[in-house]
DNA sequence: CACCGGACTTTGACTAATCAAAGTTATTAT
DNA sequence: ATAATAACTTTGATTAGTCAAAGTCCGGTG
């Protein structure tokens, strides 16, 4: 059984992998970062994952899973993803705060325990942010979402998915209306100013401004 | 913030106080059968605990819980025990097979969310083998109960607690019927032939043969 | 083409938790 | 009272995960 260090190790490069479109190598300075180890930690620990077929590692320049630890990391996504959402509808919690609650629950949770808030929450596709949920083969369905910082203007869109897990930013959507589901569209975008217009479809007040780094982490679909 | 390994001591040794009714000093011998591993690390560990003053420590007589350390004993055990009840109550897991999941959940799970699990339960004051939940200020009600090795002849009782939580036993004893709540009487008893025989006032077959040591484990109160 | 600087790896050291095996102490039996 | 024995402690070693700091490689820039 994998420790609960490897199975973080595994997720995060599946996570960098992902954020990284088509780029699949993940540097070790990257890695080290995203985990708060130092560099010298990140290059030993992925020498032990290699031996272990989890990862291939390249010497100099990054990392990748192989399909084994690919798996694995899936499987741990699945079950951070779905204590998250567990966390919202059965218990009542915030969905700024259930990131950080998941990270701890995913390594201590069993399989038939899993299967039980699965059949709980009635098999669910996404987690609360909007982040999909691996199936209990290991499939996540590829989602192919456009952000606010690049969708069409004018275009009726639907808020999809929070591609950032901070609670400060959640609960700042939160607070503006900004959560999965809301309908809206893009008034103007100004990149000199930074600056993005949106206006909600069925909430007043209906207009609202953010930058584009902002902006960027709020994906959509077209309604 | 104690490592679980630290919490699994901690626990042990209350439940090895408790089990040994007064006498208070657990042996090194015993915790370390309890706790599975070789004597010699549980005198290292032990020592530890002592310095943080979590134990006091008696060199080649055993092992006693400070306050401090009964506190923290007693705030793992809440946590052990509401995740069993809930565990059984909102995902419908066997009460045989609580015990080793909780096993895990306890040393990851945050004071938010138990207090979430707490209220969704309603505040119970026990788990589903009859086990009391201390409070979250650190309280537990002393129970007293009598086992069905040692309760008056005919005297109608009910079941009050399992003092086991191997999962074969615990399926055996739902198999019978005799679970928490269950009113039943002893009809006799025979020291010689290591036997006990119950009388289940409300089920059929309403006759039980079971041998002391078993029925030591299954604790009861007067109706 | 040499060398500079940043990214990466290596090395040596540390902590927590563990075991095996040797050493010590206390209790019991003769 | 002494010897045998069981229970406990000590010692030395191991594994997983980590850091600090020294060493190495490589892609530009002059």
């Amino acid at each position: 059984m994998p420790s609960s260090t490897v199975e973080n190790y595994l997720k995060q490069i599946y996570l960098e992998q992902q954020a990284q479109q088509g780029h699949d190598l993940v540097a070790m300075g990257r890695l080290a970062a995203a985990m708060t180890v130092t560099p010298g930690t990140a290059t030993t620990m992925i020498k032990a994952l290699a031996e272990a077929n989890l990862v291939a590692y390249e010497p100099r320049s990054g990392v990748r899973l192989t399909r084994a630890g690919e798996q694995l990391a899936l499987h741990v996504l699945r079950r951070h993803r779905l204590l998250e959402l567990f966390l919202v509808k059965a218990l009542g919690l915030d969905w700024s705060e259930v990131h950080d609650e998941a990270e701890h629950l995913e390594h201590a949770v069993s399989d038939k325990v899993l299967q039980r808030i699965d059949d709980y929450l009635g098999h669910p596709a996404v987690d609360p942010h909007g982040d999909p949920i691996p199936t209990s083969k290991g499939k996540l369905v590829p989602q192919n979402h456009q952000s606010l910082a690049e969708v069409d203007l004018h275009r009726p869109v639907r808020i999809a998915r929070i591609a950032d897990q901070e609670p400060a930013f959640l609960q700042f959507l939160h607070k503006s209306g900004l959560t999965p589901g809301v309908a809206l569209t893009v008034q103007a975008r100004d990149p000199q100013a930074d600056n993005v217009q949106l206006k909600l479809t069925h909430k007043s007040p209906a207009l609202l401004s953010l930058g584009t780094a902002a902006a960027a982490k709020i994906l959509v679909e077209s309604t």
